[in-house]
DNA sequence: TCATTAACACGGG
DNA sequence: CCCGTGTTAATGA
């Protein structure tokens, strides 16, 4: 297990790896299993070692919008700012694919970012890329059509797949992405019209990342 | 104007 | 056959 992590993340000290293994817990998950729900109280920083999770914002009314993935070698910048404050979580968190975490209890958070330089980056760096994608996210919200937000999402399930292939129904993407199974089915028609994409029955195969 | 809802036919798995 | 897909018409924001 601290193998595998530390090929995630090569640049950690060895010592605090050690020390990772000694007292951080793995928990499998498949696939659409809820690992985190809003509110949940969190006393433990998850660390992703295979698989993808989704980062899901919830209103009131249970409507969601994805606010980016989590792949292997991630950490939820998220999740890691509510155990240094000792909070609650603002997200839900939802298995994308079948998905192998390591939780470290988060007592150890605020030791770690002044002992363990790697530790201090990888966290930073971490909340780096995740911010990115937010922002990405935001500016795919507020400011793209739908076939843009569509086209993104496409590539950005692609890349989390790491394939040009997809196996899902237009009517999944069409609640993903708040919208409804016509327009989805409208748009993919022009995306495959432009070539951009190939279309079958449950699958849907991008020509290019 | 453009999205949603409902309805329907086609046909792939 | 079942249900995902492609379209259309009516309705609403």
């Amino acid at each position: 297990m601290s193998q595998n992590l530390s090929n995630l993340v090569y640049f950690l000290e060895t010592e605090l790896v050690d020390e990772i293994s000694k007292i951080g817990l793995v928990k499998h998950y498949s696939e659409g299993e809820v690992i985190i729900y809003p509110g949940d109280k969190i006393d433990k920083v998850p660390i992703i070692l295979n698989g993808s999770v989704k980062v899901i914002r919830e209103n009131e009314k249970g409507e969601e919008i994805l606010l980016y993935y989590l792949e292997s070698g991630d950490t939820c910048a998220m999740t890691l700012q509510c155990c240094m404050r000792r909070g609650t979580s603002e997200i839900k968190a939802v298995v994308g694919e079948e998905t192998q975490l390591l939780f470290v209890p988060s007592e150890h958070m605020e030791e770690w970012m002044i002992k363990y330089r790697s530790w201090r980056e990888f966290v930073l760096g971490n909340y780096h890329t995740k911010l990115n994608e937010l922002i990405e996210t935001v500016d795919a919200l507020a400011f793209k059509q739908l076939d843009e937000r569509l086209m993104k999402y496409l590539t950005d399930k692609a890349k989390v797949y790491g394939s040009l292939e997809l196996n899902m129904t237009h009517q999944q993407i069409a609640d993903d992405l708040n919208s409804s199974r016509v327009v989805i089915s409208r748009l993919l028609k022009q995306l495959e019209q432009q070539e951009l994409i190939s279309l079958y029955r449950n699958r849907i195969v991008l020509k290019s990342i």
